[in-house]
DNA sequence: CTAGATAGTAACTGATTACTATCTTTTGAG
DNA sequence: CTCAAAAGATAGTAATCAGTTACTATCTAG
């Protein structure tokens, strides 16, 4: 059975990236173990270290990957966009559509902000909300030059609204136990929070 | 050192929940030890299983009186309040609040979302939502009624989005490690909320 | 005051964990 | 083809954990 296959550093790497992100979408990531991780690869546990330190450098690549994809997705979806409120909503479906791809993304990152001391992956996840953040403000931004957004906005506020509109998607989406059909929900959680900014009452088009 | 303390069964079980809820402020729930619980009451590891049969009815018992708790903080909040949006406004700062008081909250019921497999810790979350989310939904019809909301709104999502915008609020905060400026992120949330969902532009008032 | 019941202690157990030391196989450059 | 370096297997280790056992202190009903 011990039908060796023999990887690059590299791949191998990847390869223990894919396997944590597949076990979160039905497992604890708290109690992931590396015998696991191992199992799921089809390798004796002793291999994974050598190709990282410890399981806390697994943990960090894993950030890494999740944090780099939902970047570029997001950003792509909001590229040649003219309209900011149509790049906002092209953000905020691609991210879904990310997650959906991908359901142990969920537990995952929200298994490292269980910790409560700044750990390297738990800084990753903060830098990553702070650029995403970031994106947000010059969209609104956009949008509240050309009279879009109702009069007193706090776009700041809004910014926050929106990241926030979108991990209560995805937490009732782990509530119910359902992470697929969070796309399905998606458009109407993104009115909502439309209605919620833009100036006129007008609901699409 | 051995000063025993004796207490009642039913004290020492309250005792149990009150440290767990502490704890969950600082440590990580995943790796909260039977023996960290027992150090924080000052009592032996051994002695919590005279008490509880096993770990997991410990973990039982506290999502028993979150659940307990956060609902009766919510509907009194409601309680006596005529204007249905206002009643809404009141759940989502009381709601808040009850976090901000007890920040170890967020953490321990995330935790607990993170089984993947229905424990029965787990079933009490879902059923405290669906509570939650049927008494929104009355809020929400009597506003309707009363035509405080812009016509084809969907209440069903207008619900889920409500929820959505607490649990987002409630994210951030762990990710920006603030659980207690909640509250005073909270106004601006629930505007966003209101203007998403009623009739007429008005802000405030 | 006494005796049964209750609450707590101290020490232990078996299972599991991250990580390591040593040996074997595969790969690929020269 | 050769052989050193890289990748994996085997078989550990020390530490940690939930839960148990045997004993002791405390409470309370009669």
């Amino acid at each position: 059975m011990s039908q060796r296959q023999h990887l690059s550093a590299e791949a191998r790497r990847e390869r223990t990236v894919e396997a944590v992100i597949e076990l979160c979408g039905r497992e604890e990531p708290a109690t992931l173990t590396t015998g696991r991780i191992a199992q799921r690869m089809g390798v004796t546990q002793g291999a994974l270290f050598r190709h990282f330190p410890s399981k806390e450098a697994i943990w960090e690549a894993v950030v890494a990957w999740v944090a780099e994809r939902v970047m570029a997705r997001v950003s792509a979806a909001a590229e040649g966009v003219e309209d900011p409120l149509a790049a906002l909503e092209a953000m905020f479906l691609a991210h879904v559509a990310f997650i959906a791809e991908h359901p142990g993304v969920p537990r995952l990152l929200m298994g490292q902000l269980q910790h409560p001391q700044p750990t390297a992956a738990r800084r990753m996840v903060k830098g990553l909300m702070a650029r995403y953040r970031q994106r947000l403000l010059d969209l609104l931004e956009q949008a509240q030059c050309q009279g879009q957004l109702r009069q007193g906005l706090d776009l700041d506020a809004a910014a926050t609204h929106f990241i926030g509109c979108v991990q209560g998607l995805v937490l009732q989406s782990l509530i119910a136990d359902d992470v697929a059909g969070i796309v399905d929900r998606a458009p109407a959680a993104f009115d909502l929070y439309r209605y919620g900014i833009r100036a006129d009452a007008g609901g699409d088009a």
